[in-house]
DNA sequence: TTGACAATTGACATCGTTGTCATATCTAGA
DNA sequence: TCTAGATATGACAACGATGTCAATTGTCAA
């Protein structure tokens, strides 16, 4: 049988309360006390009654990490940071899919959104993009007293968030493939549900304004993440007439910039000799296609360990209202000086 | 505020008692009643307080899933599959990773899993391999008296298991490759702690056998699961001298399979016209590499799915002892008849 | 030595549910 | 009509922690 409370108590000579205070670092005991009451936690294996605890306090010490369709690659990431953040604190993760289609109405997604969350006893929820910026999912939490932040939310307004500097990344990205003599340049935009998309897109904008380039329109292509619209842009590129056709894309994440690879292959385009190719997120797969992928490393773990990191704050801690990660440039082979 | 089992109550003129008979489905209540505090507990949205019922049951309604260095799309999967079984019976899921360096004496191996599992308020653990072969792990387990069950364990007499026909799945895919008319067909070995290591080796080497050919010793290359030894692995097979080189490699995992293909590309050696390729697990990769990968699915959803729903059944009903689930060959593009 | 005040400790109620056991209410057969 | 035996219901304790508040002990200045 595991130890109680009352177990510690007796073998130490003090009261149950007593216990619970050294427990709880709680002021106003004995050094003395203190030490020997902690010593015979440890002997006995002690380890508090999560659900008595929970009652007494009302909390649950349960933290949720609550994905829509996210990537097995980003979401185990995630999920590694939050768990270590939630370990110090003496909290858990749980982890709880919560998909919204897009083509439902408003009340069949706070439906949904409820029926999960009714039935989810945490004490806070970290949320992965694009459920941070669902309307129904806020209210819901607002409404059942539950702490929420943000990964990556379009808006930065209604509270705690953990973003990324998607534009800049994007934007030197694309100096990068300016600086490698670059001109014809295009871009796979992302979907169109993540704030991302527009952020990566506008730092690209902003490289190419600014170098004084025009960008035609049918450099710009629209996908959204997977692989096989990475396919789809890709097509749409590599067949334009030789004279338009780019020397470099820009793929705004891996698997579509994986895509492009794969479709060069097909039409006889080599990578990177005859175009260059750049994705977005540092996925384990930039590393495995080859030529290996100059992408852009996303903080995931990090964003998830501060997360969960605001989330278990004692009731007294201030929350950090939004923070910014840094990113990094993987430099790799995709990517060479043009001809 | 949340409504308790007592709002219920009032507002239905009958005890606590009588509601919570109504919640857990319990006998010995009259249709009538029955019907009015179902309608009204729905009413009023209520849902129990899961730290008051576990406190009451001595249950905690939390599963963990138990992971060691699983690759991202394996965990979750399995994670997705052990949520959904999780979800029927009013559980939840909670994801805890326990890395035992294999070069840890037995003690060390003891002490960090006690450290994890003795905070760990779990009414049962799922075991992603290669933890369910760990000594260390089933021992503390069985102290603190918490349920386990193992994924695709090495051994499969120490209590329940989900596994895999790795052996026959093997055996099957070295047929496809005899099928194509390859005889010399190499085969990269995967993680020695894993239980699929020797299974499909055996796997392969009976079909071998059975096709009366010899298999030598330099077409058995030993790897770890990872691209990186994967490519180690092809560096070696590739670079034997032409009558010895393969013309086909089966590898252990997916991973390993596109490192051979990447591989074969710096040796000027086309696949799938002059090597074929094929892989084991059907992860996102097969699908994004350049050939498509012929390779094996597990059914990874289910594993998960089986697990959990084994652990949450009420302590009444009977706990299968082991499943053997059914794979699946996916043929694509790099493996074909042979010249 | 005493009083005042701070530091330390403990008794007991409480959190929201379920288990136990007693009681009240029905039903059917004599 | 009455009784035995089911069926339906409720009162109360228990689960293991923490919060409240009172009681005890220790310390220091007068």
């Amino acid at each position: 049988m595991k130890a109680t409370i009352t177990d510690v108590a007796k073998k130490a000579g003090v009261s149950m309360k007593t216990v619970s205070r050294v427990l709880n670092n709680e002021p106003n005991v004995a050094e003395t006390t203190r030490a020997r009451v902690k010593a015979i936690a440890a002997e006995l294996r002690y380890s508090p009654n999560i659900a008595a605890r929970g009652l007494a306090t009302s909390k649950s010490y349960l933290i949720a990490l609550i994905y829509d369709n996210a990537s097995p690659n980003y979401l185990s990431h995630l999920q590694l940071g939050a768990i270590d953040a939630c370990r110090d604190a003496g909290y858990h993760l749980v982890v709880q899919p919560l998909s919204l289609k897009s083509e439902w109405s408003r009340e069949e997604k706070i439906r949904n959104t409820r029926a999960v969350l009714d039935h989810l006893p945490v004490d806070g929820v970290i949320l992965t993009p694009p459920l941070g910026d669902s309307e129904a999912v806020l209210e819901t939490l607002s409404e059942l007293n539950i702490k929420a932040i943000r990964i990556a939310p379009k808006v930065q307004g209604q509270g705690p968030f953990i973003g990324m500097d998607d534009e800049t990344a994007a934007y030197q990205m694309t100096q990068h493939l300016l600086e490698k003599g670059h001109r014809k340049i295009a871009f796979i935009r992302g979907h169109i549900d993540h704030s991302a998309t527009s952020l990566r897109h506008k730092g690209f904008q902003r490289a190419m304004d600014e170098a004084g380039i025009t960008v035609s329109e049918n450099q710009i292509t629209q996908g959204d993440f997977t692989f096989a619209s990475g396919a789809v842009a890709a097509k749409a590129l590599l067949g334009l007439p030789k004279s338009e056709r780019p020397t470099a894309v820009f793929a705004s994440n891996d698997d579509m910039a994986a895509a492009v690879i794969s479709v060069a292959g097909q039409f006889a385009i080599t990578v990177p000799n005859d175009l260059s190719v750049c994705g977005f997120d540092d996925t384990p797969l930039a590393k495995v296609v080859w030529p290996a992928l100059t992408t852009i490393r996303q903080p995931i773990y990090k964003m998830g360990y501060q997360a969960a990191k605001q989330l278990v704050k004692r009731s007294g801690e201030e929350v950090e209202v939004g923070q910014i990660l840094d990113f990094e440039i993987m430099i790799r082979d995709s990517v060479v000086q043009i001809k």
